[in-house]
DNA sequence: GCAGGTGGCGTATACGTTTGCAAGAAAGTA
DNA sequence: TACTTTCTTGCAAACGTATACGCCACCTGC
């Protein structure tokens, strides 16, 4: 036996208005006047109703629903912005509806549901929108934020780190240290970011004249992957007296390896820096020199952008860059020595 | 200028059929001529019609939405957790709703909010329901799966751990490798499974003669927490030679505050063992002793568990409690030395 | 050829809101 | 007092779908 649902028609009746008025009064702004306002409340919460928020989105065609998408969840700690994100959204009266993507191919179907429940924005998480999508969903007006990736030309609008910026500090901070040959560790080409890191330094240390990148190495991700990966690099001729990983499980990885695979020492031998500045760097076996990923302001900045243009759907798409900086541990050597 | 919107009068129309048909063709088992229905999802498809979810839930009174309640979030390793149940959701046809316990107060209004949204199920990721929101639910007819929880006497569903299995196998693991003093850290009382474990392993100490709990802290979550309570139980009269943590990161902690901070050896001077089984625990320098938490099963059953009561409302509340055991390492003692 | 059954289809209503419109009330103005 | 202007309010029409109901066509078996 079901209880019977009570809707705006039984509020109405016991406090003797139309449904109407019981609509504006859950409708901030609304014309009604304060005596009636507060006899429908009361009337409300004594039924203990509340609006049927599905019934309003198929009105209003919209609803308040935001969709989040997430893809490569364990490579970069985004649990923290998953948390962060969805604790922001509600905050401001919106919800999330949370999609994985298994397959690129089908992100456009995965969009295509989230539009079915009528999400009001849609936030993407280290996934690029396909051109096609990312055009859909500006012809519909659907506000579009990219979380660590830009979004060249879609019209998206985007929260990256300075890649450039970053990478610059990076390289200079390695040639400071007297590091002659660096060697360069990435995950899948996934974070475009991580790309510009990568050139930054290239650029940099080719130009120092002391300093050279001698080897740029896709598709290292993970503890594993990075502790076979230095076992590799110091079975060649030339061996690195620096590593850059763009990821930090990937350079604790390379930290094992070094140490309990090759008997090296680090920061003697060799020095590691990580990236995203996870749990684990900070630990006293690490105390990897990492770079900090800015959580709390990516996340920030993204509801920011959205929520502005959920008020105004017609501002220029705008892409954030983040400053973000080295944080300093034992695991490179030290200026002076 | 908005595209105009495809409605089903719009698919009608091209098809030369009514609305009725056009539903029904995208209603699996509906009574409807193949012939027509090849019509109509052709027509569908020219126009790129999707149903609208919004209208049909508000029609059906149900969506496709799976509530999903979390807190916790770092303590676990609940990111696997928490992809794998959106990964097989998605693969069953329904979508995640997410959201964060900020206010524990506050969990009525949470599932209220979600109810608006017609969710056809419940997930409680870590977090137990108060009893009359538990009986709320169960009231209205609405699959609820605890995660990681049992939620005893509220009628809900819940999928855990078999905590004094587990519990007995510990401390037979530590009695057999001749441990006399024990430690147990845990968090906040927040797992009710760990709590089971502790009990059982106090236990089973107690009666053996050989072997007894010398400490059990609350309060101990975390690398930092781990590492600074290792000091302070060595500064007791009485050590302990074996320390059962109820999280990895905090057992970590305590490998490294035992090793860097009193110079100890482990496993010799120490035997630590962790639970959870998150990555760094496997990471050469740790080799935590740990153990394992069945994930993928834990999700599988809280699915099935969740699904069949969408199919039949009125079976009976089910528990399951999931085995599970040790992952050794080297942060135990070897058995015979 | 006819009664009874079956399967396919359309009509119309319901789901629970929001909101344009117009009318009425209240309040200000000349 | 009469005439505007400003607030309130209710009516009614959406929003896009599902489905009970009834109708019709067709088939079956006698």
């Amino acid at each position: 036996m079901a209880t019977k649902r009570i809707t705006s028609i039984d509020v109405a009746n016991l406090a003797g208005v139309s449904v109407a008025a019981v609509s504006r009064a859950f409708t901030p702004g609304a014309s009604i006047a304060p005596a009636t306002k507060k006899r429908v409340l009361e009337a409300a919460s004594t039924l203990g109703y509340q609006p049927n928020v599905i019934a309003r989105s198929l009105n209003k065609r919209s609803s308040q629903l935001v969709g989040l998408l997430m893809s490569g969840w364990n490579n970069f700690g985004y649990v923290d912005v998953l948390r962060l994100l969805s604790e922001r959204l509600e905050a401001h009266g919106y919800e999330v509806m949370l999609k994985s993507v298994l397959d690129r191919e089908k992100i456009g179907e995965y969009v295509g549901q989230m539009l079915q429940y009528q999400v009001a924005a849609l936030v993407v998480v280290s996934e690029v929108l396909p051109a096609a999508v990312a055009a859909d969903c500006t012809l519909r007006g659907l506000p579009t934020v990219l979380v660590n990736r830009i979004g060249r030309g879609t019209g998206s609008c985007a929260v990256s780190v300075d890649g450039t910026n970053l990478g610059n500090s990076i390289a200079d901070f390695l040639i400071e240290r007297r590091h002659r040959r660096i060697a360069l560790l990435r995950g899948r080409a996934d974070i475009d970011y991580v790309d510009d890191v990568m050139n930054a330094i290239k650029e940099r240390t080719a130009t120092s004249g002391s300093c050279e990148v001698i080897a740029d190495l896709d598709g290292v991700l993970g503890y594993e992957a990075g502790r076979r990966c230095i076992s590799e690099l110091f079975s060649r001729a030339e061996t690195p007296d620096g590593v850059f990983c763009s990821y930090d499980h990937t350079a604790i990885g390379v930290m094992d390896g070094a140490r309990i695979d090759l008997g090296l020492s680090i920061p003697e031998d060799l020095s590691v820096i990580g990236n995203g500045d996870r749990a684990p760097a900070s630990w006293g076996a690490h105390e990897l020199t990492t770079v900090g990923y800015p959580r709390d302001e990516v996340v920030e900045k993204a509801v920011h952008i959205l929520l502005s243009r959920l008020e105004d759907p017609d501002l220029e798409p705008e892409t954030a860059l983040l400053k973000t900086d080295l944080v300093i541990r034992a695991s490179t050597r030290e200026k002076s020595v």
